[in-house]
DNA sequence: CCAAAAGTGTTCGAATTACACCCATGA
DNA sequence: TCATGGGTGTAATTCGAACACTTTTGG
């Protein structure tokens, strides 16, 4: 006999709000997709998929956003869970929303465009599904949250990133403008950014240094009790 | 014909880690319970139940609080989900589990004595059945996170309270001791508190000030850009 | 009158803010 | 040579940390 068998069952989805920025434009982008199937076929969408019985919540964001993007190591965390009763016309689900970050670079363009996937601006995003809207407003607040206290706008930069990069991102992010001396000795002082040798030289004659993230010495000073905190004037 | 019919369906519960905190020894407590099903009837448990079709995961969380305390309106959140494939050996469930913070002695105690419930401290926690250790690990990190920037910890005591008890409440939550010059000054600094006439004389002779918190005030400090801090050495 | 808990200010160092000019280079 | 964006330092202020004695009163 089957335990709690007495009580309902139903389909759990897994949404994923995927961030990017684009470097040139200095915009935070959304990937979406135009939905291909019933209800709601043809309207702009957050990727989703519904849970297989062989897979983890986790799994299944993984799974949804390597079918999409063609990644499989970038930053997923779970977000917020999505339950009301008529969420979905189709039919009861219940949504697990994920939190991805990825270099806009780097996904696979095929995929993507087979998919009918676009980055979109946050700043002019199309009219969304369901709540869709509502999970993506939660996380970008999260993302504004986060990215003052962990080292994560290095997820959305390519590896090598100059500081006027870094420091775009962070204003693309936190909507306004911060102090470029004191922004840049905040996050020099932190030594967890290694200084290149090459320079940037297609934005500007003088070229800016490129620098990259040192994860591991990031990973060694917060063990020793070291906080990043980027939240700057 | 039924939209996603060819998707699988799961079952879905609701475990609340409650959290209480005890002014007279001083130690944060989870509401337990001994489940009364199987599987692994007997073993102790968070508070949990499935989502039924008639209510949001929100209104699941305020059922089952609500069943088991008497208490309606208290802070609930949703925390995070879990879906483990074989968590439950039962069946596969998928958990959000939701945080609750009530004041000890609100709860109706014949109700929770029907549902087999005890307050235990959580420096002393007995084994938890599935993943229930693992959500109260993630619980207890975020109430010391959240509790630091947020005036949750009112939710946590009694209407009226000492500034010595808001104290202990505080090193009970971080574990430490903290500076009572500091933590005085910073928390009146806020003028989020009213100090009334009455003084609370158990515990010593001189009495110590009761004092409440005023949400309304908060609410509109919040509006003007004001960020609770508590975070004191 | 004394033990026990409540209540109270000041100083020092660190961190945050505000702010303006020089540098390098390609066109 | 000059326009463009990259890069740099200092002073003033605020904030956080450390720290010890006085007050009250019931027993």
């Amino acid at each position: 006999m089957k335990l709690y068998s007495k009580h309902s069952r139903y389909l759990v989805a897994v949404d994923c709000i995927i961030f990017g920025y684009d470097i040139f434009d200095k915009e935070i982008k959304l990937l979406l997709v135009k939905r291909s199937f019933e209800p709601a076929k043809g309207k702009w969408s957050l990727e989703g998929g519904f849970v297989e019985e062989s897979e983890s919540l986790d799994e299944a964001a993984h799974r949804i956003l390597r079918n999409l993007t063609g990644l499989d190591i970038i930053y997923l965390k779970q977000s917020y869970s999505y339950g009301e009763i008529n969420r979905d016309p189709g039919a009861r689900v219940i949504s697990v929303a994920y939190f991805a970050l990825i270099p806009i670079m780097d996904i696979n363009k095929e995929l993507a465009e087979q998919n009918g996937a676009q980055w979109r601006s946050i700043a002019r995003l199309p009219d969304l599904i369901f709540d869709h809207s509502e999970m993506v407003k939660k996380s970008l607040t999260d993302l504004q949250n986060q990215i003052k206290i962990k080292p994560i706008g290095f997820e959305l930069l390519p590896e090598k990133f100059t500081l006027v990069q870094l420091q775009d991102l962070y204003e693309a992010i936190y909507q306004r403008k911060v102090d470029k001396r004191n922004f840049r000795k905040k996050i020099l002082s932190m030594e967890i950014l290694e200084k290149l040798d090459e320079k940037e030289r297609e934005t500007s004659k003088k070229g800016a240094f490129y620098y990259k993230f040192n994860k591991d010495r990031y990973e060694i000073l917060k063990q020793n009790g070291f906080y990043f905190n980027l939240d700057v004037n």
